[in-house]
DNA sequence: GTCTATAGCGAGATAGAC
DNA sequence: GTCTATCTCGCTATAGAC
């Protein structure tokens, strides 16, 4: 167990991902992160410079493959000449979503909610470096929504794929807003295929509006 | 301007939901309130006891009156016969978000976006009193959704409600996870009959499937 | 690379004059 | 109720020995 353990930086950018989700970036300090990652205080600053620049790297670290991810689908679906249908589409974004969320270490699924956050937060560290390497993101998927859905002036496209990914979004992050009531809760990140199982057909059915 | 200066208490209330909303709790300091309220640093703990305190104060102040209205309506909404149009329903619960979106002093429309954080961050300090209130606005509002659909079996229930009010509350609050990229935001909560113009069609569609 | 020690700051809270 | 002054604490960051 002790045999294999990460080097210094890894056991940082785990524990920080676990923390920074569960308690927020402000409320996450330095010591609260090298301490449960059994590492010195000074580590942090000396592997990443601050903790501006710790964030970045446990952000960036899923982000990027998970965007490209998403677009090489994308590619993939399209190549297959199944760029018109919807449901094929949608799920270029879900299946990379579901793969982060099945990774076995369980920081692929923390980061789903990292980032949710992180988008609707607005965070100050991030964006510049989200608008670098999303804006490409929305701008693809506008023009693939927008062949699958071609009946659909723009504006309307818009709305409807805002709805879209703020739902996918929020699903994969386990955000469970009615969660307090339920006895035994519906929805866990637990079981990632469930979600797909009834998120795809109402996210599907929200676009189309037949 | 000065005239009708509000008290102390209540201008810490007003700047308080500004800067939570805009920096979250732990970014937001007494000091920060308290300069931009133009009061005393010491007046915070006097008329609330503690930081901890007055965020429970900002948040119930809106909450409470929230959920009254969405059960009202509701109530109103099955005397008149309509519990079975689930559009009626839906309704419901946009018409006091729609209200408080239109708040003429702006911090209504602050509170759905901290609302919306609140429920996704599980915040430490509104557990306890979440789930005394909002408890019952989930029993209730389930089995409103029941009586509206009742074809579905519980489960199915579940899920499209748990996804229909994942998608209103972050709506209202606002949360345009696609905004980095729209030249002009193509959804604002400035202009909230927009959003449930989109908003209801897409959340009915998901939840009947036909 | 890793450690100790500490600088330097800003936080929440409070005592006590007015 | 409102103010000043201050206590105490925890934070990020860094200097410098090893």
């Amino acid at each position: 167990m002790e045999a294999n353990r990460p080097d210094t930086a890894s056991r940082i950018l785990e524990v920080s991902e676990l923390l920074f989700v569960e308690h927020g970036f402000e409320a996450t300090s330095l010591r609260m992160i090298t301490q449960q990652a059994g590492v010195n205080l000074a580590a942090v600053n000396y592997h990443f410079g601050s903790k501006d620049a710790l964030f970045e790297s446990v952000f960036m670290r899923r982000f990027t493959p998970l965007i490209a991810a998403c677009l090489s689908e994308l590619e993939a679906v399209e190549g297959r000449g199944e760029g018109d249908k919807i449901e094929a589409v949608v799920m270029t974004f879900i299946r990379p979503c579901l793969a982060l969320s099945r990774d076995p270490s369980g920081g692929g699924a923390l980061f789903v909610r990292l980032l949710s956050r992180a988008l609707v937060e607005n965070h100050r560290l991030l964006r510049e470096a989200l608008s670098r390497e999303y804006s490409q993101f929305v701008e693809r998927y506008t023009r693939a929504f927008s062949r699958a859905l071609p009946e659909l002036p723009e504006q309307e496209l818009s709305w409807r794929m805002h709805f879209a990914f703020s739902l996918m979004f929020n699903a994969f992050a386990g955000n469970d807003v009615l969660k307090i009531f339920r006895k035994s809760p519906v929805v866990t990140a637990r079981d990632p295929e469930a979600i797909v199982r009834h998120l795809l057909p109402f996210v599907v059915a929200g676009l189309v509006q037949s």
